[in-house]
DNA sequence: TGTACATCAGTGAACGCGCGTTCACTGATGTAC
DNA sequence: TGTACATCAGTGAACGCGCGTTCACTGATGTAC
């Protein structure tokens, strides 16, 4: 039966929502097609009337996951910009570590990522730089150093709530303590970039 | 044909080294039992005469690339002990980027080994724990400050590494910056932490 | 040391299974008049 | 506005394929005498 618009772009909205959140938690060859339209309340042949292949959504899916993580990264906190301090403590949480499927696409998926085509890489790779650049900004110093600093910081970020995740079934306490030990080690990054002043422990 | 206990052992090992490069490269899920065997000089069936299942075969192939890469880490440089620098010029390299296979295991499959069992993740966080340990005697300062900077450093080499593999395809340039910004403000930190007579820049 | 035989790593055909994808069909939607 | 009909998102059975795993068999090795 032919359906609405409406419901079409919610159809697909739903595809791209069930599939982010599972490839996220269990990696793109770890989710079929079947559990996914399951999950978007659709049958397993109706995604092809709305993406070529599994890979485009996945594309699509991963993308989608970067946006919403970056958007929920810059949003004001009480009316103000975030600061530094704001984006490390909401990325290196223990709930962000705990919600993979819910999380940021870059942290779910890194590796992964390495071994997709451009069509993954893409949007990979301008989420990446957005999300050095909004970092940047926090920072003080001269172009060049802001800049390094925010690359180092953003990889530490990801590399952070990675380690935490992997680590977290064998040694629980040595998955808190990374998320911990990143978190104050680039606070004092930032914050020693600042004037003396600003300086200090978070 | 029954083979020799030397060529038992061969065989065994033949099947982890090949198991684990190309895991690292296509991910646990992006390579048959097949290529694995046939790559080591055997049939598909052979495998399991030593291995219950691929599932077990992976976590052997993963810890032994652990345990390959951290002996890297801490050989000897010409005579002397690693330094910070040697780790850091060694780890976050173009050339360890595009060897995937070869390379460090924690990075290749960082994202990957939080989905995995206990099997997989056990030595992997037993490999990241021994390399803050290699980094933490390498730093100066206080215990609590030299194993949080440790933990955030080997993080930022991991974060620094898959992100780096992530936009290599897209992005080549920022690629190499972010390798180059990791390295520097890693050991920037590092010198930090030192008296005054051994700090600046590398 | 030499001979007879039990062992078992490795072979390769075969297995069931779930995957991604295709396709003839359905029927409510949206359009042409 | 009301009616007739073309459209096409979604259905669900079916497809081929490659996967991980099993198993009867082989034959050189290693052991018992």
């Amino acid at each position: 039966m032919k359906v609405s618009k409406k419901k079409v772009a919610e159809n697909r909205d739903a595809l791209v929502q069930a599939a982010g959140r599972l490839f996220r938690e269990r990696g793109i060859d770890g989710v079929g097609i079947a559990e996914i339209c399951q999950q978007a309340g659709l049958t397993h042949g109706a995604l092809y009337a709305q993406f070529p292949s599994k890979e485009a959504l996945a594309a699509e899916a991963l993308a989608g996951g970067l946006i919403r993580s970056h958007a929920r990264m810059t949003a004001p906190i009480e009316g103000r910009e975030p600061t530094l301090t704001d984006s490390l403590d909401y990325y290196l949480s223990s709930q962000h570590r705990d919600n993979l499927g819910g999380g940021c696409a870059m942290a779910a998926s890194a590796s992964e990522i390495a071994r997709q085509g451009k069509a993954v890489s893409a949007p990979f790779t301008d989420g990446f730089a957005k999300q050095v650049g909004v970092i940047e900004r926090t920072l003080s110093g001269s172009a060049t150093d802001r800049r390094e600093q925010a690359l180092t910081i953003v990889a530490a970020m990801i590399g952070g709530i990675a380690a935490a995740r992997a680590t977290a079934k064998a040694n629980p306490a040595l998955s808190d303590d990374i998320l911990v030990a990143v978190r104050r080690v680039l606070g004092e990054l930032g914050a020693a970039a600042k004037p003396a002043a600003t300086r200090g422990p978070r």
